[in-house]
DNA sequence: GAGAAAAATCGACATAGTGTAGATTTTGTG
DNA sequence: CACAAAATCTACACTATGTCGATTTTTCTC
C-alpha cells in the first residue's frame, strides 16, 4: 500500500496525485462492491473505475485483497473516531438507547463495507484484525454499561464480561442481517437487540 | 451434480461406482477445508485427492462452489434429522439446557463446514439458502420455548419472535467464533448464551 | 457371458484473472 | 533546465477454471 511518506512533510500542502488516485480506488472499490460484490468485482474493473490501468493500480496496491482491506481500514477509522467521540452516558437505559440509535446510523451508512469486512474476516487476516479491535471496542462499551446497571464484573458466563461478548455477536449478526434488506428491518432489528440488551441488565421496562 | 436418477431404481440394492467417487469427493473436500481452507482449496486438489482427474471430477460437480454447497447439504442434512428427533421438553429451563448441550455437540463435529457454510452464504446462493432454513429452524425452537416460558407471542420487538431470532443470531455468531478457538471456548460461549436465553425468558435462576 | 447402452474418466484446449518487470512519461524541485 | 521521484503503461508468465470430444469402464439385458 504504498510505504507512508517517512515523516518528510511537502511544503505544498497540496496532495501529491497519487493521494487523489488512491482515494479514487477506494471510492470505486466501494461502489463496484455495492455493484456487483467482492467476488465478482476484479482488479481490472477497479481500475478502469479509477481511470488507470491494471499496472497502475498495483503501483498503490499489491493486491484486491489489499485494496479492500484499505477500504476497510477507511471505513473503520471512521467508526472508532466516532466512537471515541460519544460521550459518555451515566444513566444505562439512555447509554443502551444512545448506543443503539448510533448503530442504526453507523450500518445505513456503512453497511455495506462492515458487511464485507465481516465476510473477509476469516480469509483476510489484516481485516479479520480489524474488525476484530471493533468487536473489542464494542464489547467494551457494552460491558461497562451492564455493569453501571448492577451485572455483577468478571467474565463467568453470567457476568458483565461475557454476556457483553454474546451481546455484541448478536447485535453483529441481526444488523448483518437486516441491513442487507432495509431500513426499516434495520430499525426492528434494532428494536428487538435493544430489549435483550435491557432485559439482561435488569432494566426490562413495562413494554416498548 | 449429476441429475438424481429418474424415479427408476435399480434391483441391484448395490450403490453405482459413482455414488462411491461422489462420496469420496465430498470427503476429501471436507479434509483439505480443514487443511487449507476455502480459498486455497483447488478443483484439482479436491480431484487428485479423490483419485480422479479434474475433468472426471466435473463430471459430478459443476463447480468447486458446487462440491462445497453438496457438502454443506450433507451436513445439514444430518442437522435437520437431528432436530427432528430432539423430543419436546415440557420444562422450559430443561429444553434450553438440553438444546445448548445439543448445539455444543453440533458444533463440535461439525463446526468446520457450519463455519464454511456461514462464509459462502453470501456468495453461493445455494448455500444461503440451506443456511437460513437450518437458522429458521432454530428460531422456530426458541421461539417455542420462549413462549412456553410466558414470553408473549407476536413479531413485536418485545415478543417471541423477534427475540428468537436475535438470539439465534447471537447463538450462531458466538459458536462460529468459540468453535475456531477450542472446545473449552465452546463451553464458556455455550454458557453465556444459555445464560441470557434463561434471562429472556424470565428465568434467571440464583447462578450457576 | 456377449453385446449394447449408460456411466465414468481422461487429456487437451480455450479463457479469464492475477501478479511482475522493464520501459516510458509526468511531476516537482533545486 | 536538468534530474530524481512518482506515476503509468504494455507485455508477459503463471495459475486456475470450465468445456469438449474421444476413450474406457460399468452395468444392464437377454
Amino acid at each position: 500500500m504504498r510505504g507512508t511518506p517517512p515523516a518528510r512533510r511537502r511544503r505544498t500542502a497540496a496532495e501529491r496525485k497519487g493521494d487523489l488516485r488512491e482515494r479514487a480506488i477506494l471510492d470505486t472499490c466501494e461502489a463496484l462492491l455495492a455493484e456487483k460484490g467482492y467476488e465478482a468485482m476484479t482488479v481490472g474493473d477497479i481500475a478502469q473505475g479509477a481511470g488507470i490501468t491494471r499496472g497502475a493500480l498495483y503501483f498503490y496496491f499489491g493486491s484486491k485483497q489489499e485494496v479492500v482491506t484499505g477500504l476497510v481500514a477507511r471505513t473503520v477509522e471512521h467508526l472508532w473516531e466516532r466512537s471515541r467521540a460519544t460521550a459518555a452516558n451515566d444513566d444505562p437505559r439512555a447509554a443502551i438507547a444512545a448506543a443503539m440509535r448510533r448503530t442504526i446510523e453507523l450500518w445505513n451508512e456503512h453497511g455495506l463495507v462492515m458487511r464485507t469486512a465481516i465476510d473477509l474476516s476469516l480469509t483476510v487476516p489484516e481485516i479479520g484484525e480489524l474488525w476484530s479491535r471493533t468487536a473489542d471496542l464494542f464489547t467494551g462499551a457494552i460491558t461497562a454499561v451492564l455493569e453501571r446497571a448492577g451485572v455483577p464484573a468478571g467474565t463467568e458466563p453470567h457476568q458483565a464480561s461475557a454476556m457483553a461478548r454474546a451481546l455484541c455477536w448478536m447485535i453483529e449478526r441481526s444488523f448483518y442481517h437486516a441491513s442487507q434488506e432495509s431500513p426499516e428491518a434495520l430499525r426492528r432489528a434494532s428494536s428487538a437487540c435493544e430489549h435483550i440488551w435491557l432485559t439482561c441488565a435488569g432494566l426490562a421496562g413495562g413494554d416498548k
